[in-house]
DNA sequence: CGTCTGACCTCAA
DNA sequence: CTTGAGGCCAGAC
């Protein structure tokens, strides 16, 4: 199960998010059991643009603010493309996360 | 080689 | 409840 890098199971679990739903860091963190290496989660999107598999605008930080919408293409491209799955967001910032929350599936 | 920063989160006071 | 500090890994200077 470890047999991946932890960059390729962010990987991995990114590309399972589902149509319209989103993830956070500290989630994927958890899940790949380093639940403070959350960090690392981000510099694993960061390589992500390597992976245009990986919908990295589908990942955002606890709050929901679009904290990577900066460095994706440093337009509104992310919160466009959220805005196309049906996520309501206002000024970056995602409203009704939980709603939109999804959790990776525990393939064990 | 040493230091700092970086798509963050969580715990503690 | 708010503010502060710590932690994790890696790359860049």
């Amino acid at each position: 199960m470890n047999n991946l890098n932890f960059f390729e199971r962010v990987y991995t679990v990114v590309r399972k998010i589902p149509y319209g739903k989103v993830t956070t860091y500290g989630i994927i963190a958890t899940y790949l059991g380093a639940p403070r290496s959350a960090r690392m989660v981000g510099w694993a999107l960061n390589n992500s643009k390597n992976d245009p598999t990986v919908p990295a605008h589908r990942v955002v930080n606890r709050k929901g603010l679009l904290t990577g919408k900066n460095h994706f293409h440093g337009t509104n491209l992310m919160k466009q493309l959220l805005e196309n799955e049906g996520i309501t967001i206002q000024e970056n910032c995602i409203q009704n996360l939980d709603a939109y929350l999804w959790y990776p599936e525990k393939t064990k």
